[in-house]
RNA sequence: GGGCGUUUAGCUCAGCUGGUUCAGAGCAUCUGCCUUACAAGCAGAGGGUCGGCGGUUCGAAUCCGUCAACGCCCACCA
């Protein structure tokens, strides 16, 4: 095997071995009479690349269907992109932009052509690459969230819901662009700090003569010369007077309780209008009276609804005022605040100003402050979903790991609002309603729900009895859907479960077994699965959820290209393979918690890989003759086979409970520390020797099951080893190999060897401290119990030409206790008394504290009455033990000092 | 403000229903080695009063209370 070289070079395998699979069809799965096992992808954005965060994610599907293939289950993963119609459309509209094409320039069905030519040249990209990955999906499903069949459910599911009575419009506050005219969906806002201020306005309370008493001592009641009472409100919005329909104060705020059922005037405006009372307004803030305008704010919007308040628009889609103001009509809204400011002031209705910091919504896209603004949305229902999807998780019947996100789950369905589904968006999945002519003025359309023109015509007609219609009356709703509404049924409308019920594939492969995700799309996409899940299949989406972390750089911080501080995955497989950063990724990455990502953590993958395939280099370079086995050989044959064996059923253990970090450290431990640091040294043939056949068939069985339990995480490097292990035919592949299955083995094998490794590394530390090369024999006196079955292992790793039983060792021998028999390497005059005595005196001193504070607790009556047996048993055997290391530690003294 | 969670070696984390030397692992560190599989390595070693305080118990990293620090999600203050 000379031409193995001593390095490990990924570059000239990993890409062979992908195309290997692909060109067997091994990725390939069709429903068969095998157990299922499927996974679906979570979408990445289309026209997205590849991030830390899904290799991390991909790497954990990958490893979980891999190892389900080994079990012999027919595992699927289908593999898929989503539209993400903000983050699309918002590149697309950037991209125009730069080009000097604005959207509103624009049709929709141009801007449409547009968005597709985007996602054609830049699609898929990050399919490719997690094929560089090693990602073991079946390619020739891919999926697209906007293809025909995920289209065609999308809207046969809007329908049904409709239908239903499910999906409702009703009126919402939306972040609106005065600029653009358009509606803005949460994501397309950011908040930034602006110095303002905050204006206190006078509010006269209404029919006041001024003679009303002063409250409590706690009241504050603002009086003017002529002894009339007033209410100040603080805003940072005086322009919005116009809308106001009430004021608000606290009902347990003592400074306003003269307020409670009064009336008052809003300034310059001169309308009256109630106060009402209600908790949600702040004490603190300002004098405690807020200003209620329902149209122009969220939350007072909400007051509104509760209070009963009327609503008054004030202003025009473009920011300026309208004629419902009533005044400064058709104003800038910011010119009408300036101008406003110095009315009241005028006006004497201004109490004070104070300069004031707060965060502002701007248009991602105009970058003007947004405004509240009321209109029209498309809802659904949650609370019927609700209560379909909050039992399964709740009763484990859908299990979450990490457990503590049912809390999670739990509070937010237990809280949940009606799902707003409609986005002012064009790219995705325009809502198939229909309007029948124009609206008339303060007046709600006339739509039907349809899949197509044609039938909405139908329903038209029947709708209005008017059979004149033509589809030229119709017009549909402009409005895309949220991406959401279409990811919800992914693990549905991949087996195009929508659209032909109860076929095939949806009977074989659904529920999927495993979800991998993160926690941030919990509510998003999780949740919404189970609820469309449970509503058109009847049963779960998927078994077990997995949720990643995030992937953090090594100081914490999230992954951003601000701070520069994300690595790129294909420069990172690059430089550790494939297989090193999967390796790497997956040391740091328990179920939950957070990755904090370093370079290092690729460097042990790769570390890794080169030990395999220096191991590999090392077995395959022995020479195989007939000749008798060595005991010791026999021996590390028997010991490795129940190492073996207790691994891999603490691997399945660990993949049963999502903990695949630890279960790749123990697989990780059982090659580095048990096979190549114990093992292969117990076995290895002397320097140009011959190794037996037995052995060395042995060696290779175990290199193969190796091989195989590591392979899901390492697929790449595996294969190639695999491949040299012994012939294989044409279209063998360890990725269609079983994963070895767990036998029996026996505990008293592997302690009879973890005492012999003692009693090596206890020679090998007298060899250091004293400078004795390893290839000096030296011989090994044991004085008490030891047991022979290992003697010939010992003897071999730390190069003893004898083992002697002796009642009493060398006075001049370095010696150390394994358990409580007292091994001693003698050596002659070569030995420091001095420094023996004082290494036993230590110990000594030790074992007697370690005995005095076991001794305690035997004595205390209270704890042997009251502990297990056991326990005590336990205490006592702990005591026994440590007076006769105690005494043998007293006499090896003793005879040093003689 | 509401909810969830974290705090154990220099770093990242295990430690399930309290009791087997239970105080662990990997990495990092230190010492000695270019020993013919591997210096991307081998052999050996050091390192923590389990965030603070209090309680329950024969016994607490583990259970309870409290304080402190940190993190995440949701709602966001006129």
């Amino acid at each position: 095997m000379n031409e193995l070289a001593t390095k490990y070079d990924p570059h000239e395998v990993e890409g062979k071995w992908y195309q290997f699979w692909l060109d067997k069809n091994l990725f390939k799965s069709v429903p068969d009479g095998r157990e299922p096992y499927t996974i679906v992808i979570p979408p990445p954005n289309v026209t997205g690349v590849l991030h830390m965060g899904h290799m991390l994610n991909n790497t954990i599907q990958d490893i979980l269907i891999r190892r389900a293939r080994m079990e012999g289950k027919n595992a699927l993963w289908v593999p898929g992109t989503d539209h993400a119609s903000i983050a699309t459309e918002t590149k697309v509209v950037n991209k125009l932009a730069a080009e000097g094409i604005k959207k509103t320039d624009l049709t929709r069905e141009e801007f449409l052509k547009h968005a597709w030519d985007w996602t054609h040249t830049h699609g898929g990209i990050i399919l490719e690459q997690l094929k560089k990955l090693g990602a073991s999906c079946d390619w020739s499903r891919t999926a697209f969230t906007m293809d025909e069949k995920r289209s065609e459910s999308v809207i046969k599911v809007f329908i049904d819901l409709y239908n239903k009575g499910l999906i409702y419009r009703g009126l919402r506050m939306v972040h609106w662009d005065p600029k653009n005219q358009t509606a803005l969906s949460d994501d397309e806002v950011y908040y930034q700090e602006e110095q303002s201020k905050l204006y206190y306005l006078k509010y006269y309370v209404a029919e006041d003569d001024g003679s009303g008493e002063t409250g409590s001592e706690e009241e504050v009641v603002h009086r003017d010369a002529d002894g009339r009472r007033y209410a100040v409100v603080a805003t940072t919005r005086p322009e919005t007077i116009m809308g106001d329909t009430a004021m608000c104060i606290n009902p347990k705020d003592p400074k306003n309780q003269w307020l409670k059922g009064k009336k008052v005037i809003v300034p310059l405006v001169n309308r009256v209008i109630p106060v009402i009372e209600d908790r949600y307004v702040e004490v603190e803030f300002g004098t405690g009276c807020l200003k209620v305008t329902p149209a122009h704010d969220q939350n007072d919007y909400m007051l509104g609804k509760k209070h009963n308040l009327e609503t008054i628009d004030i202003f025009n889609g473009d920011g300026t005022v309208n004629e419902v103001a009533g005044m400064y009509v058709g104003m800038d809204r910011f010119d009408v605040r300036e101008q406003i400011t110095k009315d009241l002031s005028e006006a004497g209705l201004m109490e004070k100003v104070e300069n004031y910091t707060n965060k502002v919504g701007c248009s991602e896209r105009t970058h003007v402050p947004i405004e509240p603004r009321l209109s029209l949305q498309w809802f659904i229902d949650m609370k019927h979903f609700a209560e379909i999807a909050l039992p399964p998780v709740m009763e484990d019947d859908i299990k979450f790991f990490p457990a503590k996100y049912k809390s999670t789950y739990r509070n937010w369905l237990e809280n949940i609002q009606d799902w707003c589904i409609s986005r002012q968006l064009w790219w995705g999945h325009r809502i198939p309603a229909y309007y029948i002519g124009e609206a008339k003025e303060g007046e709600e359309e006339q739509f039907v729900v349809a899949a197509s023109k044609e039938e909405a015509l139908e329903l038209a007609k029947a709708k209005t009895g008017n059979n004149n219609l033509t589809t030229d009356d119709l017009h549909q709703d402009e409005c895309a859907l949220d991406t959401w509404f279409s990811s919800w049924l992914w693990p549905i409308s991949l087996f195009d479960g929508i659209n032909n019920p109860g076929n095939e594939e949806i009977n074989y492969y659904y529920p999927t077994c495993d979800l991998v995700t993160g926690p941030d799309i919990i509510f998003f996409w999780v949740a919404r699965m189970i609820m469309a899940g449970y509503e058109y299949i009847g049963k779960m989406p998927f078994r077990n959820v997995y949720f990643t972390g995030i992937v953090r750089d090594k100081l914490g911080r999230k992954m951003s290209k601000s701070l520069g501080n994300s690595p790129d995955p294909i420069e990172l497989m690059e430089k550790f393979g494939a297989d090193g950063v999967r390796m790497g990724l997956m040391l740091a990455a328990p179920a939950g918690n957070d990755i904090l990502y370093d370079d290092a953590l690729c460097e042990q993958g790769r570390n890794f890989n080169n030990k395999i395939w220096n191991a590999f280099r090392l077995v395959k370079g022995w020479e195989v003759a007939d000749i008798e086995q060595p005991e010791s050989a026999r021996k590390a044959i028997e010991w490795f086979d129940a190492v073996l064996n207790a691994t891999l059923a603490e691997v399945k253990d660990l993949f049963g409970k999502f903990r695949l970090s630890e279960a790749l450290m123990a697989v990780y431990k059982l090659f580095w520390d048990e096979f190549s640091s114990w093992y292969l040294e117990m076995v290895k043939p002397a320097y140009q020797q011959p190794i037996d056949r037995a052995t060395y068939e042995a060696t290779l069985g175990f290199f193969d099951n190796l091989l195989r339990l590591l392979h899901p995480f390492m697929p790449f490097i595996t294969e190639e080893l695999w491949q040299h292990i012994a012939e294989r035919g044409e279209n063998e592949s360890i990725m269609v190999a079983r994963i070895p299955e767990a036998g029996a083995f026996n505990e008293a094998t592997i302690a009879a060897m973890n005492e012999a490794k003692e009693i090596i590394a206890g020679v090998r530390s007298v060899r250091l401290q004293k400078n004795i090369p390893n290839k000096n024999a030296l011989s090994l006196q044991v004085a008490g119990q030891f047991s022979n079955d290992n003697a010939a292992v010992i003897k071999k790793l730390a190069n003893l030409e004898a083992i002697d039983q002796v009642s009493e060792k060398d006075a001049t021998a370095a010696s150390f206790l394994v358990g409580t028999t007292e091994y001693a390497v003698p050596l002659g005059n070569n030995i420091d008394v001095e420094e023996e005595i004082k290494k036993l005196e230590a110990e000594l001193k030790y074992m007697e504290g370690f005995l005095a504070s076991i001794m305690k607790k035997l004595s205390n009556e209270r704890f042997v009455s009251n502990a297990p047996e056991a326990v005590v048993a336990g205490e006592r055997k702990k005591q026994a033990d440590a007076e006769s290391k105690i005494k043998t530690l007293q006499e090896s003294i003793a005879a040093l000092k003689k």
